[in-house]
DNA sequence: ACAAAATATGACCATGGGTCACTTGGTGAC
DNA sequence: GTCACCAAGTGACCCATGGTCATATTTTGT
């Protein structure tokens, strides 16, 4: 009897439901103004429910953040899977596609961000946060596999440590710096876009055969 | 008569003494765990009081961040104003210096990576947010400086723009990775501070006449 | 048909940020 | 010296909200 398998199923479904909701309402009104009453009534459940899906508010969260971190990652494997692209053509493209996901998913964006925030107020050993860091160390591998082809194309030299500079990248995208894509500019004529290809081309020129 | 003059004396000193409770109550019990009521207690001040210098419990907060701001200026401009090293021989102190920073003011570095959480429940164009700005951009002018004097001293090549570079570091510093320094190592036997070093390697490739 | 288990409910609680009517004490005019 | 005034400070109070739990409903296996 595939009862247990269906429940699961189901169990699965409520709870991306309830996540779907929940970006709908923190999305809209900020994390910080949105309520887990307003939570409940998007996803068409009582308050109570909610929490037997998600220990808290800050675990609903990070379930977002993590979908965030899926979203990303599909757009840097495409980039990998790319066999046009030598390894070297493919580094300047990374700082591109990043852009082009804080600017067509500015929320999702904006919740990778405020990993700090809400890590802070979850059990350091729960599921969620053990799969966030998975998750995350998934998307450095692609950057790194990135790097690595273009050693292996002789695009890139050698010597360049892949793990550390993919490591060197994801804190360069998600600095403060980079934050301010969506609300400021840190300085007239200088949008911080400009800044991060800046960046980018610097390192081209550091790590090229 | 300087009652006035002592009055706004007494008032700034106040204020101040308000900010040094603050941070014993945050950095000890953690920002969301602390409450207005220990840092009024701390302070020997009633909670209304608290309101007559901080409009809100993120305001208080962005004050401290403004003294993270400062101890780092401060920092950044004895390497700036040392004679005995070349521009180039300045850049990678820059990482270092920061990395000191974090592990010699671990509250102050952690209420810099804050700066979204907080600044977004403060008035955009209030005085806080204002001069914390003011203060963001007065340490990227002096690790611009630094390029520009490597520049000058025909260590560091003309044709590197120091204003984009400077930026870019700002974001390096403030990444999600580098904010592990504290807390975690990302990937066992690298830990954030070589990242970052070797971040500064390869930009320092880049950069060099 | 029925008990047991899983799922869901929403009234309720505790906490804490922020307010405001009121008190206090120094100040300066007379 | 007196007194009206005002800035500075007080703390009881308000109320929004995250989280809980006794209870109700639905689904299940027998």
């Amino acid at each position: 009897m595939g009862v247990i398998e269906r429940k699961e199923r189901e169990k699965e479904l409520r709870s991306e439901s309830i996540i779907d909701a929940a970006e709908r309402i923190f999305f809209n009104k900020g994390f910080e103004h949105a309520t887990m009453n307003d939570v409940a009534e998007e996803a068409e459940l009582s308050k109570g429910a909610l929490y037997l899906y998600f220990h808290s508010k800050n675990e609903l969260c990070m379930a977002i953040l993590q979908r965030s971190l899926l979203i990303l990652k599909g757009i840097f494997e495409l980039l990998r899977d790319n066999n046009n692209l030598t390894g070297i053509e493919k580094f300047p493209k990374l700082a591109e596609l990043f852009i082009t996901f804080a600017k067509e998913h500015p929320n999702h964006y904006n919740s990778l961000l405020s990993y700090r925030e809400h890590r802070e107020n979850c059990p350091a050993t729960g599921k969620i946060i053990m799969s966030t860091i998975e998750e995350n160390k998934n998307i450095n591998n692609i950057i790194s596999d990135i790097i690595k082809m273009g050693q292996v194309d002789k695009t890139i030299k050698k010597d360049i440590d892949a793990d550390k500079l993919s490591l060197a990248l994801w804190g360069n995208f998600t600095g403060i710096m980079p934050s301010s894509i969506l609300s400021e500019k840190v300085i007239p004529d200088f949008n911080p876009e400009n800044i991060i290809e800046y960046h980018f081309e610097l390192l081209l020129n550091a790590i090229k055969t």
